[in-house]
DNA sequence: CGCGCACTGTACATCGATGTCAAGATGCCG
DNA sequence: CGGCATCTTGACATCGATGTACAGTGCGCG
């Protein structure tokens, strides 16, 4: 299983500092505690990292794209209807592999103490919401509603990944169609529901049925 | 002009802590730059609060309450129609007395880092998000549509703060109609409208006429 | 006047964190 | 085995911040 026996990497390292931000902020992430987590000396941290510096450029670094490349992959990808173009981008908001939402909002909080992130923060966020509105103007919407219906959704999903809230797929689940409809002016079609939900692991039937096995944590 | 000569006061204290907080996030609020910032000595803190920890708790306490009502109040405010009742409450994103979002997003930021600020935020959350969902169902939704819906704005404007865009007044105000609408499932009148924009010092007319002087930033 | 309250400042002890350096330990290749 | 590159560690110097003790200063009042 061992590689090698060394104990650090620059990888170990990152993903120590990852968990920190995503679950303390920013300033959780200092060398000190990360060594005594990792068992490993603290100045062994400085073979692969310059200082401390370094290393949030790098989680920066990590931050950077991931989130936006799936946004963006999200709202181009096919669909017959508006209401389904939608459902395609909410996988975002169900998937973290898509788009990480503790990382979010901990790069986020960042931004309050560093005007580098900030700026990158502020060019993510015109990227997505231009991905966004582009995908309602390939739908037919005109340019302005186009907009503030993009702004609307995303504006939605910060301030959801802010509040924080940890609720059941269930309960979420439950809220799509509304929000479909909100979002878009149009109800989603009962099939198209359902391939939403089935890719999520989570049948619509069950909503309906008495519970069977769910699947997928 | 000055009561005493006496320079320092718990207010002077609390004021620069908010300054900072809002401006650099938790880990800014520390007692020898805010010393600095004031010119007074470090360890003069100490006469009006018992530690870091107890101005961190007076910075807690003005911020809570002071949003949440006034979120609930213009959710209670007079309206003949959801749309006006709509922009009663969109009154709280556009005045910084009825809701400080700079002071919001620092609280929020800072929760990450203390269970005890989560906690607070939690409740205002519940509390905000229960004012306008009971203001839908006064207006005859019922009550899975009022909910999500009173999501959709609450988050939108969470959202819409935890992004910390500086935008124009007349930038804001173009998108309010369509905001409604997609909110309410209802566009404003043009008097509601009207009356919105002037008591926000920002007479409608201007939108379509050609640019006279504007007032007020 | 002088006493005391309300504040301000200096000095000190302590902490947690940073970063450098030089001295190991470990694996790998010839 | 020897030597080199790759890590690991402990010792040291330094910083910024915290909080306490105590001495000092200005104002107001009896």
């Amino acid at each position: 299983m061992n590689e090698t026996v060394w104990r650090g990497s620059r990888e170990v390292w990152l993903t120590a500092a990852y968990e920190a931000l995503i679950d303390s902020g920013v300033d959780a992430v200092r060398i000190l505690p990360l060594a005594k987590k990792l068992n490993l000396s603290r100045t062994s941290f400085y073979w692969f990292f310059a200082d401390r510096e370094a290393l949030l450029g790098a989680l920066l670094q990590s931050w950077k794209g991931r989130n936006t490349d799936g946004v963006r992959r999200r709202c181009e990808a096919y669909a017959e209807t508006i209401a389904e173009a939608m459902l395609n981008v909410f996988d975002c908001w169900l998937d973290p592999s898509l788009f990480d939402s503790q990382f979010e909002f901990a790069v986020r909080s960042w931004a309050l103490q560093s005007p580098e992130v900030a700026a990158e923060i502020e060019a993510a966020d015109k990227a997505r919401i231009a991905a966004l509105k582009e995908m309602f103007i390939r739908f037919g919407y005109s340019e302005h509603p186009a907009d503030v219906r993009a702004r609307t959704i995303y504006l939605v999903q910060i301030g959801y990944i802010s509040m924080n809230t940890r609720e059941d797929i269930s309960v979420r689940m439950k809220r799509i169609p509304e929000y479909v409809e909100i979002f878009t002016g149009q109800a989603p079609r009962r099939r198209e529901m359902e391939r939403f939900a089935s890719r999520h692991g989570f049948p619509l039937a069950e909503a309906a049925q008495t519970g069977k096995s769910r699947k997928k944590r």
